[in-house]
DNA sequence: CCCTAAATTGTGCTCGAACACAGCAACCTA
DNA sequence: TAGGTTGCTGTGTTCGAGCACAATTTAGGG
């Protein structure tokens, strides 16, 4: 278990130091069988470089650019700034350069534009939110080119330009079903999905689709699986005239962050035995959570999301760590009496 | 921003470095104006030492010592290795050198035993799991005299001398009473305490506690909350009668790992018609989560616990960090659909 | 066989902090 | 006043890797 510095193989090899760090390097003007018997021995011996003193030497600032959607347009990415302090506070003992380039989650035209103008900053790294498939996959191919590893979360872009942080969408919705199967017996129970100005209909679909397969085993289950979908203009007259048609609808599940518009209809109309299952842990959905109107949100963690990222990223750069090609997070539940640990910074 | 080095305080300060060294480090030997001026330089320009150059310049190997239940003699520990191995290989670019001591949990001599021999290896820092209270608090003053950090983690000791890692095990009780009133909606409600062989009684009195304080906020609730202590050696029997005298039992809530023993009987009896929640993710409880006898766990997440000890250790010696006097871990809900990630390491 | 260019190898400084040791006053004592 | 002690300050080396540059060896041409 001993350390082998450069020095002790130097001397293992019958060489000075500065060869070895040439073989090391691949930095050439080294003789073959030289450099053949070094990398043996340094193969043999088992040899890792003292990572504290090569960040020593090389001193070096680091840059990170983040590319992420804005929270003033949605709150649900409110809680990322804290993942990025946290692995900030955590790492600070290394030069780490941040710039996060917030976009609107509504316009691919913002989204290339940060992303034009994280690219001018010239980072050694990028953490990416992929929010639109077809200009996220442009976006990947000029960072695949231009050498830069990427971390990329929340939403999962099919492509081996980009390693991933995220959930199963589809066991999260056999979970969300779970739920719902274990405070609903009967009754009819609805897939409601709420379009948010930008396109995830990939994510909502997923999770329909983990639902129903819940359900489809559940042989015993008597009553119908229903769908709605709803848009912000019409949302809550779409929504009064669905319950109205389903008298006996029992539970409603929304895919989205979107919950607390349908609790909010609920509560007006005093439907309150409907049980709703729901998405984050977003201010409003919490609220009813609380007041006992939805009965669970199924957690997907972007705060530790982003943080895993950016530590992902330094780890790679300062101790030249693999970035896992793909990390699925736990699917948290939460209901009124285990949210508030899950809400802190 | 500027990071400043001793070169630039000594240049600044009009001294050497050897001088700014002796008052950063309180060595004495400098004269009294000259270190009341760079204690103010040092304080005026918030000098941060540069860690990357203390640990290469001490290249000290830390040694942690780690007090353990030994998984054993119960799996409910076996992950605890787990999360250590995932700390000692994120931090492998330092010389940490670990020593595990397991005792036998259900034996305090075994742990005084051990306690010993951790002393003699003379560590750094010490991990541990102080299941015996009286014990645990003389293991601890021992530390604190020797000026020993400590992090504990699992079961608290209510005393300033250990950092601590758990949870809130009065909200765990809470939680656990949601879930049970949500799949529950009416019928008789016993709180089984199986007795393990070492004394943990607190542990499962705050639990009742938390569970019985849901359900006094829930007047609606028709339904008795029944009370039940279980022994190993006669556990079926006394079940079989407990069972038969509360005919109306629809929920049972388990306040430690052992929910399986319950499950097994029920199972048994075809009395799967009694709602099941307990604790904890070893094999035979999530079997039967994944039967769907029980029908939800909470996880204290043991692993999670050692990980968090081991790296507030570790960034305490390597990065000076502050080790958190409490850090308490989100009670996380588990059912058959989200338990998979939960389980890898 | 000598000279030059190319190929290869060795040396020494740097990063920032820690610390041993050398240096240099001032003062005291015999 | 020599010799020693005390109090304070400065210098230089070390940790391990990286890299510039110096030094040496080898090859090839005349």
């Amino acid at each position: 278990m001993k350390k082998y510095t450069i020095k002790d193989i130097a001397q293992l090899a019958g060489v000075s130091k500065g060869t070895i760090d040439r073989v090391i390097h691949k930095r050439g003007n080294v003789a073959k069988d030289v450099e053949d018997k070094v990398n043996q021995l340094l193969a043999d011996i088992n040899y890792q470089p003292n990572l504290i003193a090569r960040n020593l030497k090389k001193n070096k600032i680091f840059k990170i650019g983040a590319l992420l959607p804005d929270p003033e347009k949605d709150p649900y990415w409110e809680v990322c700034m804290d993942g990025i302090n946290q692995a900030l506070a955590e790492f600070d003992v290394f030069n780490i350069n941040l710039n996060t380039f917030l976009f609107d989650p509504t316009s691919t035209t913002s989204f290339l534009e940060h992303h034009k103008k994280l690219i001018e900053m010239e980072p050694d790294v990028v953490l990416l939110v992929p929010l639109f498939y077809r200009e996220a996959k442009e976006v990947l191919k000029q960072y695949k080119s231009l050498d830069l590893p990427v971390c990329t979360f929340n939403n999962q872009i099919y492509t081996s330009q980009a390693n991933f942080i995220g959930q199963d969408l589809f066991q999260s919705g056999r979970v969300a079903a779970k739920l719902m199967h274990s405070i609903n017996t009967s009754g009819d129970i609805a897939i409601i999905h709420i379009d948010e100005k930008y396109k995830n209909a990939v994510h909502m679909q997923e999770k329909e689709k983990g639902f129903r397969s819940f359900f489809e085993e559940q042989n015993g289950y008597k009553g119908a699986i229903l769908k709605c979908k709803l848009k912000f203009d019409d949302l809550e007259d779409k929504l009064y005239h669905f319950l109205n048609k389903h008298p006996h609808l029992t539970g409603i599940f929304i895919t989205n962050s979107k919950a607390y518009h349908v609790a909010s209809v609920l509560q007006a109309e005093t439907k309150n035995h409907i049980n709703l299952v729901g998405y984050d842990l977003i201010a409003d959905n919490v609220r009813y959570l609380q007041a006992g109107i939805i009965d669970f949100l199924i957690h997907q963690n972007p705060r530790q999301q982003t943080y895993l990222g950016m530590k992902f990223l330094i780890e790679y750069l300062v101790y030249e760590k693999q970035i896992p090609e793909q990390f699925l997070l736990p699917i948290d539940i939460i209901n009124s009496e285990n949210v508030t640990p899950f809400l802190r910074p």
